[in-house]
DNA sequence: CCCTTTCGCAACCGATCGGTTGACAACGGT
DNA sequence: ACCGTTGTCAACCGATCGGTTGCGAAAGGG
């Protein structure tokens, strides 16, 4: 399984940089080309076209070819494959976190030094 | 907005090295202390204590006090930041998905005079 | 045909990342 | 009071990352 891995890898780090998640936001609204996406930013050209390469690595964007524009749109099969990664845990941990109150319950006998809540 | 931004860049950044998923994907079944985590893995121990440090600055797991031992567990609310973010523009790249159809009908046009507040 | 526009590729740079080793702090057991 | 267990901190190393600049390829328009 290092390719369903390998492509949560990519998915994920993609994700992490700010630019990229501000990228993806604005092609939700409506496709667009390299030099499109670039405009807002006051880095390169070359710096945003490098960042749609990695989200399309990453499976999280395609491009098709419009005589010399590649307008790039978004790819939401990626996006599952995160979803259904995370809520898996995430729901086992709500799951445990509810138990987990009966466990303090039985617990907390000498829980005497728990001064700061959240 | 920094700050949300930050916590999602640290929370994608966690996840998308395989070791940190495969942490994760442990502690949904139970918590566990730094060693326990460790003993797996052909890395050293410093090695997963980091891989921790950078999932609880993430906000993806907590620790508490027991003695020495420092039991680590999952946080789920990072993780519905997460499904959060991603869901909203998977629905609507889905949506615009479903609209290409009549979109590819019409043929491409360019979008520079779009001024229709109707 | 050229020429312009659009954009990808390659090389380079500083910063960060994942890993190592070594030292040591914190706590309990005996 | 010592020792073993548990885990963090600090320094270092190679690899990768986000950015730059420079060059050139691909496709139309005059």
């Amino acid at each position: 399984m290092d390719d369903s891995s390998n492509r949560l890898d990519r998915a994920f780090a993609a994700l992490a940089d700010p630019t990229r998640r501000d990228l993806v936001a604005r092609l939700a609204g409506s496709d667009a080309t390299v030099g499109e996406l670039a405009e807002p930013y006051d880095v390169s050209l070359q710096a945003i076209s490098k960042h749609v390469k990695v989200l399309e690595e990453a499976g999280l964007v395609t491009r098709s070819r419009d005589a010399q524009r590649r307008p790039v749109h978004l790819h939401a099969e990626t996006f599952d494959l995160m979803t259904t990664w995370i809520e898996r845990y995430r729901r086992e941990a709500e799951e445990r976190y509810s138990r987990l109150d009966a466990l303090l319950a039985r617990g907390a006998e000498d829980r005497t030094d728990l001064k700061e809540a959240s």
